[in-house]
DNA sequence: CACGATACGGAACGCTGTTCCGAAACGCAA
DNA sequence: TTGCGTTTCGGAACAGCGTTCCGTATCGTG
């Protein structure tokens, strides 16, 4: 934070070339910046050339595209995780805690263009960023869901934690290119279809 | 007026001079079965190689990508929409034909590997797959909701018919793909929160 | 001061969708 | 039949992507 370093221009520098920490959060910084401006899936050159490297200087620091999107945003991934269960015990009742955290997951999602779309586990290979995401979020939504569950009084289960948590990511897809689309609303209607009584279903 | 005419207006003769025009039927049974083993990303080269044509040809007759989608899909994309009125005059209640409607809707896209994943609007550019599944689907999945609604006797509503349809969608994306993903679950409690009367949602 | 280790930048590779153009195949008229 | 215009064909070429690779510049150290 104190010490920036913006400095871009090209030519007449003779700067650190052989020091291995600076770089790294030149990245990271240049990274979050392309993020917000150009969307999650911007092209690897911009960022490098916005940190005033080049590109195999960024492939050195993260080997793939997933795992420099993981490191951008871990802290807010690991702020929405440490949300739910303080949300749990401040809230009046697990369903509201539910709500507010799902909300607070689709905000995150929706501010960050392209964030909900990069998260497909796509096919084959383990992407780091789906892992990341599933591995730290999944254990809180299905804390937040048993709760809700017991207090409605569902016993069976419709849709497991980690079914919804990616139901309610790939309903944010999209949501913030598209003013017609209420992704926020449709998350919620979700939560109410499951926490509904399983006899809701039926006709 | 009575020119020998080296000039002729392109008006009504519109005859293939050169090869008939086999190949874009050959096209499209190729693209299909492209599709089907390599999912709706395959790549144009590879759909070209397999009708035996060039991709030059490929692109003529259809001049993007998603045109080609559109064109393969296009009869069950109608038979769809056609099973909309159908299954609401033969279902026993409205909700009944609106949960049979959106199963025959999700099982479609399921089945096509890519296929909702193709499905974005993205962003920018109406893209022509886009345009034709909204352009068509959404008026019948709109009476649908509206029947089931007013069965329901939920004034109220909560989500149109757009959002309804593209949440739906999004839902299915990477369903085929990930066996610990329920996408017809899911859908089918979105469907539950939508119809669920509106005072549902407060804790 | 010299030498090895290492991080650097950016060219290069393989892949994508799309555009472009020379060449071939056909119908019609002379 | 022969020639010509028209239209389609095939695939090289273009632009852009993520990723890999390597010569080079700089640093730490003996």
């Amino acid at each position: 934070m104190s010490h920036p370093g913006p400095e871009q221009q090209p030519a007449a520098r003779a700067r650190p070339a052989g020091r291995p920490r600076r770089s790294q959060e030149d990245l990271l910084q240049a990274a979050a910046a392309v993020f917000v401006t150009s969307g999650v899936d911007a092209p690897v050159r911009e960022i490098a050339a916005k940190a005033g490297v080049g590109v195999g200087t960024l492939y050195r620091h993260f080997p793939t595209r997933a795992e420099l999107v993981v490191a951008v945003y871990r802290h807010q991934v690991e702020a929405c995780a440490e949300a739910g269960p303080r949300l749990l015990a401040e809230s009046p009742t697990p369903e509201v805690a539910l709500r507010a955290w799902v909300a607070l997951f689709v905000e995150f999602l929706v501010t960050k263009h392209g964030l909900a779309g990069a998260l497909h586990a796509d096919d084959a290979g383990p992407d780091a960023l789906h892992r990341y995401f599933v591995d730290r979020l999944v254990p809180v939504c299905g804390s937040l869901l048993d709760a809700a569950r017991a207090e409605r009084g569902a016993s069976a289960s419709p849709a497991d934690a980690y079914t919804v948590l990616k139901g309610v990511g790939n309903l944010c897809i999209g949501a913030a290119a598209d003013p017609r689309y209420d992704a926020d609303e449709l998350v919620q209607l979700l939560i109410s279809g499951v926490l509904a009584p399983v006899g809701d279903r039926d006709a």
